[in-house]
DNA sequence: TTTAGCACTCTATAAGAGTGAGTGCTAACA
DNA sequence: TGTTAGCACTCACTCTTATAGAGTGCTAAA
C-alpha cells in the first residue's frame, strides 16, 4: 500500500500537530482543524492503515497517535516544507557572526553558542582537524623575562600557542637559536610523525640548555597535540530542559551527563559518514547510534575551512523538534562558516573586518 | 539559655544525621545511634529547647527536625571537627595539579574542574585581577604571512594573546615598527587610561599603514580589556543532580539557568567581603545575598597571585553538604593554588617543571 | 532529672471511583 | 465502494478516601 496525498495530509497533520503541542494527536483534532473536510471516523481509517504501516504509534489504545521515527523521517524527506527564514532571523544570525573573526576555536564556540541562543537547543560544534596536516612553522616568542610563548602554525592554517614560565631569565638569542633549532627539525612532518620520541631525539642531539629545551619541546609537542584533538564545544545544553518531553528527573540526569561528557559527542561526530557541501544530515531517535540518544534527534551539517578541512555544526533535541526551522537555521549557520572562514584562509576578504569600520576604514587612505 | 555539653552533641548528631540522609532525623534515632545513653524521650525534651532556641525546624509537628541555617551555622563555627584528608586523598589532589602549569586561566579552570571532580560539587574559580596594572609589554608576531598574533603583558604577569588573520602580506619590518610604536605609546599605563579613544589618537599621530594598525590597536584593546574582565568558570554544575534535595524540576532548572548565566556567580564573588590569607568562608542558606542560593550553601576560599593578586575557588551545594570535608578541601586546593602560582610568578621554582623529570632532566648536565 | 507510655498529628502510599479523550467496530448512507 | 454516524470500550489521569508508620508532646511514675 503506497500513501496516497489524503495519507500524505494526514500524517504531515499529525507531525505537525506533535510538533507543537508534544502531546499524541487524535482524530477529531485532525477533522477540526486541517482543511480535508473528513469526518472523524475517516481519518480515524487512515490513520490505522498508517499505524499498520509503521508511520504512526500509539502511546495506549485511548490515546492520539505519535508519529514514529519512520513517520519523522518520511516528514523530513518528503513533507516537510523548506522553512524560509525571516530577514528578521537572518538579520539576527548574521549579526551574531560579524564580530567573531578571530581564532579559530573562539569562533566556532561562539557561533554555537549564538546559535544555541536562536533555535532554543543544545547546539554542538566542532573545529577541524586533518589527518596529515604538516607543521608549517613554530615561534618563540619572549614575552616577559622569564616567560616564553611557543606558537606553532600547520599547513591547514590552525594555530595553537602556549606559556611557559621559567625559572631563570633567558636570552633573546638562545631563543632565536633554539627557533631554528625546531623549525629545522620539525618543520614539514605531519603531526603524528612528530611524537615525544622524535622530540627526545632532538634534545640529545643538541646539548644546549637542555632544561629550557626539553620544557621548550614538551610544549612544542603539547601544542601540536592540541592541533590533533578533536574539540568538541556544547552550548546552551540547559535549553533541554525547556521540553516537556524533560519533565523526567532521571531523563535530564541522564541527557545532562551525556552532555558533560564530550568525548561521546565526540564518538556522535566520529562515526560520521560522508557528507556532501552544504548538507544537513538529520538523524532521528533510534536512527542514532547512541544510546543515550535514541529518544532524541540530531540535526547537523558541515563546514568547510579552506578547501580542505571540515568541521561540524549541529543540534540535539527531542524526536518532536521543529525541523523545517532547524535544517534551515543549521544549514544557514554551516554556510556563513564556511564562508566566513574559507574566505579566509584563502585569502579573500572577510565580509568586514572592523566592527565599525565607518570610525576608522574610512580615515584610512590605502585601504580598498 | 546557653548550649551545655549535651545540647552541642544533640546538635551535632542531629547535622551530621542530615548531611548524611537528608532526612528529617527522629529523636529515637538519636538514642539509638549516639552513645549518650539517653532515651527518645529526653532527648525529644533537648530538641524542644534546641528548636526553641532557632537551631532547629520542624518541617511539620511529626517529622524529625533539621538544622536551620543558624544551626549548620553553630556546627560549621563550633562543632565541626577538623576533617583530616587521607593521604590518599591529598595524593589525588596534588596529582591533579602537578600536570597544570600552564596558563593561569587554564590552571584556574582545570583546577575546577578536578575539585569538582574529587567534591561531586559545583566549583567555580575566578582568575585574580587588580584595577591598577599596568601594561608592560605588547608584542606582535608574524605567525604566518598573514596572520599576527598581539601579544600583551601586564605588570601583574597576567598575558593575553589575540591571533590576527589579514588579507594581504605583511612585512616583519613594518610589525617591528609597528611594536615600537605600541610599547612606545602604551607601555607604562594602566589598563583603565588605554580605552578607545587613546588608540584612536595614536591611530591619527601615526600615518603609517593605517588598516592594519587600527586592526591591531582594536586586538590589543580587546586583549587588554579582557584582562580586566573577572573571568569566572563553573565546573561539574551538573554534579548538583545527585542531591535528593533537587528531586524537582523546577529547582534543577532554577538552579542551572543560575549557574548559565556566569554574571550572577560574578556578582557572587563581585561582593565578597575582605579575606584573609587562607582563611575559608562559608555562607550558609539564607545568609546569602543572592535569591537563587538562599537554599544552598557556598565555600569559598582565596588564592594568592604573586603577592598582590588575589583569585577565588569555591564550591556551590545544598546547605546539607558534609562541611568539614568540603571546607578542608577548599582550603588545601586554595593554598596549593597559592603555592603553585605565587611561587611561579616570584621566581621561585615551581614543584615539578616535568611531569616525567626521570626521562628527561636526568639526562641534563645544568638543570639543578 | 529521666523515662515509659500513650494519644495525637501529619505524611506518604495505596486503593477505588469518576471523568474524558480517543479508539475500533458496525451499520447505514451517498 | 468510500464515507459517516453512533456506540461501546479502553485507559490515563485526577480526586477522594483509607491505612500505615514515623515522630512528637504531654503526663505520670521512677
Amino acid at each position: 500500500m503506497a500513501l496516497d496525498d489524503r495519507k500524505k495530509s494526514i500524517l504531515r497533520a499529525i507531525v505537525e500537530g506533535y510538533i507543537q503541542n508534544a502531546e499524541p494527536v487524535g482524530s477529531r483534532s485532525i477533522a477540526k482543524n486541517t482543511d480535508l473536510n473528513l469526518s472523524a471516523a475517516t481519518i480515524r481509517n487512515e490513520m490505522g492503515d498508517l499505524e499498520e504501516m509503521g508511520f504512526l504509534v500509539q502511546p495506549h489504545t485511548s490515546a492520539g497517535r505519535i508519529p514514529s521515527s519512520q513517520g519523522f523521517r518520511f516528514y523530513v524527506d518528503s513533507l516537510m516544507e523548506r522553512y524560509r527564514m525571516t530577514t528578521g532571523e537572518i538579520q539576527q544570525m548574521r549579526s551574531v557572526m560579524l564580530h567573531k573573526i578571530r581564532e579559530l576555536d573562539k569562533i566556532v564556540k561562539d557561533v554555537s553558542a549564538a546559535f544555541s541562543g536562536i533555535t532554543n537547543l543544545p547546539t554542538f560544534g566542532m573545529v577541524p582537524t586533518i589527518e596529515y596536516g604538516t607543521i608549517k612553522g613554530i615561534k618563540l616568542v619572549l614575552v616577559d623575562e622569564k616567560t616564553i610563548m611557543v606558537i606553532v602554525s600547520d599547513s591547514s592554517g590552525l594555530i595553537k600557542n602556549k606559556l611557559l614560565r621559567l625559572r631563570e631569565r633567558v636570552d633573546e638569542e638562545v631563543l632565536t637559536q633554539m627557533t631554528e633549532i625546531l623549525n629545522q627539525n620539525l618543520v614539514g612532518y605531519t603531526r603524528s610523525e612528530i611524537n615525544l620520541n622524535r622530540i627526545i631525539e632532538v634534545v640529545n642531539a643538541l646539548g644546549c640548555n637542555p632544561e629550557i629545551l626539553s620544557s621548550v619541546l614538551e610544549l612544542v609537542h603539547e601544542a601540536i597535540s592540541e592541533i590533533d584533538k578533536r574539540e568538541v564545544y556544547l552550548e546552551g545544553s540547559t535549553n533541554i530542559l525547556r521540553f516537556p518531553e524533560y519533565n523526567d528527573i532521571q531523563k535530564i540526569k541522564e541527557i545532562l551527563e551525556f552532555f558533560d561528557n564530550k568525548q561521546s559527542l565526540g564518538k556522535l561526530i566520529g562515526d560520521l559518514p560522508e557528507m556532501k557541501d552544504g548538507e544537513v544530515k538529520v538523524f532521528i531517535g533510534d536512527e542514532n547510534e547512541l544510546p543515550e540518544l535514541k529518544s532524541n534527534s540530531v540535526v547537523l551539517s558541515t563546514y568547510k575551512v579552506g578547501s580542505d578541512l571540515t568541521g561540524i555544526i549541529g543540534v540535539v533535541g527531542p524526536t518532536r523538534m521543529d525541523y523545517a526551522k532547524v535544517v534551515s537555521g543549521v544549514g544557514f549557520f554551516s554556510k556563513q562558516l564556511s564562508k566566513m572562514l574559507s574566505g579566509r584562509l584563502e585569502g579573500a576578504p572577510p565580509e568586514r573586518l572592523n566592527p565599525n569600520p565607518s570610525n576608522k576604514g574610512d580615515e584610512s587612505n590605502e585601504a580598498r
